[in-house]
DNA sequence: GCCGTTTTCGGCCCGACTGTTTTCAGTCG
């Protein structure tokens, strides 16, 4: 029982009391149960069998019995309780924008409402626009939601779209008849947004392949006589593309995409693999991620897109010291067993309340913290960072004098988004002309199938950047993957230089590393344009220039 | 529900925004 299943089961019975508790602060209560326990490095199970849990701060006697119950037998039956009150699948309504949990709850104590389809019927029939608290603008906003919730159904992130289709592509080549299957289409070319998984399967044997595939597709059909369709996980469409061994390289090619780099190809000669294709048109190979368009086919040779392997190390960190899942010396750890050079714990400011960012005590206490950890992870060197936050007068948080005790400083905007183009341009200009900041984060501050960025002026951004010699971060977050890699090369033929960073809130996130290589490589970027792929030696010889010339005041 | 003490109740991370209100409640970050 790790501490995370612990976690998961407090901040259920959470998201319950939110639901029918009328004090928001009991609900509160079992949420900031659940970040303590998240926050320790000491191993749940000891705690419990010593007694010393009751002495973490923030759990008292109730949620203490919890987790002792949910360590010794798995559940919570609180949480049974608090289940059983309501149909499963109440918390889809969450999908909805600017359904909380408090409206959740009144829409099903008073309409019996728990689900998208309940909700839309009682928005139409006027039900809702009746309710205390509601209206007609909200009934109408919900109606907005129901269909923005539907729309977003059918389209999926890129992570889940590499995992259903390895999981499929893996479990056709158990089939005997297969010689060869292989994720083609978006997922292949690393879009960020998908809508199917595309799959390319080679065989001689096409009749007794299709009697197996009802053990891997739900709801099956021929499309045509070469394309199969079907439904995998929740929901994500599957199809199926089978050609023979002799035309693979072909058919991989087609369905890759994008229609317009495959019509740019134009005649696909026939080929096993895609190499073969390419090499018979005398074409130089198109990484998969760059054929969103027929740009890079003039090209006369194949160009070496940045890899992961490439990272020598990673900045944009988070800690249990503001809104990080785990330890700081966990976070150490896992970075040193990736086999990081350096890495830049970048915890959030002062002004990030909502995300426990730091006073300049608990700044001060961090970087205690970072002392006493440092030494074990030698030789991996560990900066020391924040993630600021820009104010809506595009001042950076945190005075001059904390933010020279940095060795990186990551300005991003987490308030005020709907700001108008002009103010909010004026605002990021401000930012970057501050000595103090190293890179811009999460640049467009865009949230993938949930909300588009903020509006502003990008070229005097990327200008403005360039200038200062602010780096933009490529944040890996698959929510994210921001900056948009459509606006790098833009920024880039202003000079400006990019890093990839994972804005990891726990060990697992570090994967993010993948995603914003993905992202990197479907802009073009190779590894001598990112900061991050330069060794410990040079960045930070570089940060301390940096340093030096800003406590210069230059 | 948890915490702290100027202990056994009253506060609980803050601010902008929106729609519902006529003074506020809920959502979002």
């Amino acid at each position: 029982m790790d501490k995370f299943t612990v976690a998961r089961t407090l901040d259920e019975i959470g998201r319950y009391l939110a639901l029918t508790e009328s004090n928001p602060f009991k609900s509160r209560a079992f949420d900031r149960a659940a970040r303590a326990i998240e926050a320790l490095d000491a191993d749940v199970a000891k705690l419990v069998a010593s007694g010393e849990i009751k002495n973490v701060s923030g759990i008292g006697k109730a949620t203490a019995e919890i987790v002792a119950e949910i360590i010794n037998t798995g559940s919570s039956t609180y949480l049974e309780e608090l289940r059983a009150q309501f149909p499963p699948g109440i918390f889809d309504l969450l999908r909805i924008p600017k359904l909380g949990l408090k409206k959740i709850g009144q829409l099903y104590a008073e309409l019996g409402i728990a689900s998208i389809d309940a909700l839309e019927e009682a928005a139409r029939n006027g039900q809702i626009a009746k309710l205390k608290g509601f209206g007609p603008k909200t009934a109408q906003q919900i109606l907005g939601g129901v269909e923005f919730a539907r729309q977003r159904q059918s389209k999926f992130l890129l992570p889940r779209g590499i995992e259903a289709g390895e999981r499929i592509r893996m479990l056709l080549a158990d089939i005997a008849e297969i010689e060869d299957a292989e994720v083609s289409g978006s997922v292949r070319r690393r879009l960020e947004i998908c809508r199917n998984v595309n799959i390319v399967v080679a065989t001689k044997k096409l009749e007794s392949v299709l009697a197996k595939l009802p053990d891997i597709l739900d709801g099956l059909e021929m499309l045509d006589e070469q394309t199969a369709k079907g439904t995998t996980g929740r929901d994500i469409e599957v199809r199926l593309h089978f050609t023979t061994p002799a035309e693979f390289g072909a058919e991989l090619l087609r369905t890759t995409g994008s229609e317009e780099f495959v019509s740019a190809f134009g005649k696909i000669p026939k080929g096993r693999t895609e190499q073969d294709v390419f090499e018979k048109r005398h074409i130089a190979f198109v990484e998969p991620e760059r054929r969103e368009d027929a740009s890079e086919l003039s090209r006369k040779k194949r160009v070496r897109l940045v890899q992961a392997s490439d990272l020598r190390g990673t900045f944009h960190v988070h800690t249990t010291f503001s809104d990080g899942r785990n330890t700081m010396h966990e976070m150490l750890s896992a970075a040193k067993e990736r086999g990081y050079e350096y890495v830049g714990i970048s915890d959030h400011s002062k002004s990030a309340y909502y995300a426990g960012g730091l006073t300049e005590d608990r700044l001060r206490e961090q970087h205690a913290e970072i002392t006493a950890q440092e030494k074990a992870v030698k030789p991996m060197r560990v900066f020391r960072g924040t993630e600021a936050d820009i104010l809506g007068d595009g001042s950076i948080d945190y005075g001059p004098d904390t933010l020279r005790k940095f060795d990186f400083v990551i300005a991003s905007v987490h308030s005020q988004f709907q700001m108008q183009k002009d103010q909010m341009t004026e605002r990021i200009l401000r930012a970057l002309d501050d000595p103090s900041v190293t890179f811009l984060g999460h640049m467009t501050g865009r949230r993938l199938l949930t909300r588009d960025g903020y509006t502003f002026d990008y070229d005097r951004v990327f200008e403005r950047a360039g200038e200062r010699g602010v780096m933009i971060e490529i944040n890996g977050n698959p929510q994210r993957l921001d900056i948009d890699w459509r606006l790098v090369k833009r920024a880039l033929d202003r000079g400006v230089v990019f890093s990839i960073h994972p804005d990891a809130h726990s060990i697992s996130e570090y994967n993010a590393m993948i995603t914003g290589t993905w992202a990197a490589r479907k802009a073009g970027l190779t590894k001598k344009e990112i900061f991050n792929a330069r060794g410990l030696d040079e960045v930070a010889e570089f940060l301390a220039a940096r340093r030096k010339n800003r406590t210069a005041g230059l």
